[in-house]
DNA sequence: ATTTAATGGTGACAATTATCACAATTGAAT
DNA sequence: ATTCAATTGTGATAATTGTCACCATTAAAT
């Protein structure tokens, strides 16, 4: 990626695109910038702001091109750079992900799942199938993944963290409530949930 | 809650109340600063700054007492605040959420799920229960809920949506992948989890 | 053709958040 | 007692992010 996108506005790209992607089915042509913030809750002219990032010029009185516009928020977040990735841990929230069919379109490729469970390897899941963990060093090797998506129990992340590690795995996507030890070469990312409420709370909840 | 603690410190906060309750767990009585921030891979200063925020004063060479540092990080979190809220949509996100146990320590009270597939109906997960959808208007109101978390598979988020805020929801936890159309009233909170993913992508993945 | 109102573009500023540097403190070692 | 090194506390500063005001443009109405 050529320019560096703030984390802020990329978040509000992904929205952008979803709303965008919703006006094209509908057939409109154009879209501004202020039934994009209305929609979203934010000032207008932050739309346009983050437009000027993207280079993406609106025309007056009309807005901005829905089918450009939905192009170039692909290509700056990097939609084509295809990246495979394991779900470890094959519970509710494992097949939850491997069936979100947001992660294919903005190129996050879930190549398998794995999990512990006798009864649940060699299902399939969203046309992924299910390993039993220990084929995971293997199939991480021979399909080139360093990337893992955690979400086995709590009591068991710390272990299965170390043992991704172990693998090969460079990158964990931690869905579990835990805050792992790894060090510092292995690229760890906390999805947060309750901190994503907390904030919702402190900030709308009265 | 008195003062107002920044967004991206609460987000901090969760992250110290996990490492420091494991500290306690293994009878540590202190935490200095850099351990914390070791763990999270931010400055060690920053965590310092945070924890003024709270007016938790450590001590030279020790650290941080362990016990005094939980308590306070869940008074101001607001722990005890209980709210109740229903998650409506009884699949694999719905179940992972409803056996998450952070919500309950948190204040975040699950008090029922909602599906409208008649198999799931009256199953039990994690000690609630799963009603059929057209319940819910009668319960939010018997049990005085207003805060509704969104699991529903994409296609039906909007119109269920709309059924929510007819019956006297007021905060959605929108974990569909759809922004949604909303009163202004209605206050919507988007888990947004392919942001979350192309930040990672685009901060640490080459 | 002229006017009008909606819309994008943008600079200035404000608020939030993070980093750095370093003084002050103090437990531990000698 | 003195020294040393680890640690906190904090002001200064930098980087990031958001808001506001207002000009420029232009499609539509007349």
């Amino acid at each position: 990626m050529a320019k560096k996108i703030p984390e802020k506005v990329v978040s509000r790209l992904t929205f952008y695109h979803s709303i965008v992607s919703e006006f094209i089915e509908q057939n409109k042509k154009n879209i501004t910038s202020s039934q994009l913030a209305q929609r979203l809750n934010i000032d207008d002219s932050q739309v346009r702001k983050d437009f000027k990032l993207l280079n993406e010029v609106g025309r007056c009185r009309v807005g901005y091109c829905t089918k450009d516009l939905k192009e170039n928020i692909e290509k700056t977040l990097g939609f084509s750079n295809k990246r495979n990735a394991f779900i470890v841990g094959a519970g509710h929230l494992g097949l939850a992900l491997a069936k979100y069919d947001k992660f294919d379109n903005y190129g996050l490729n879930i190549l398998a799942l794995f999990d512990n469970d006798p009864l649940k390897i060699d299902m399939q899941i969203n046309e992924k199938k299910i390993y039993h963990i220990a084929k995971l060093p293997e199939l991480a090797c021979e399909l080139n993944v360093d990337i893992a998506i955690l979400t086995v129990p709590k009591p068991f992340a710390q272990d299965v963290a170390d043992f991704l590690i172990e693998s090969g795995i460079r990158y964990i996507w931690n869905f579990t409530p835990c805050v792992l030890n790894a060090p510092e070469h292995i690229k760890v990312w906390n999805e947060n949930l309750m901190a994503s409420f907390l904030q919702f709370a402190c900030k709308e909840i009265d």
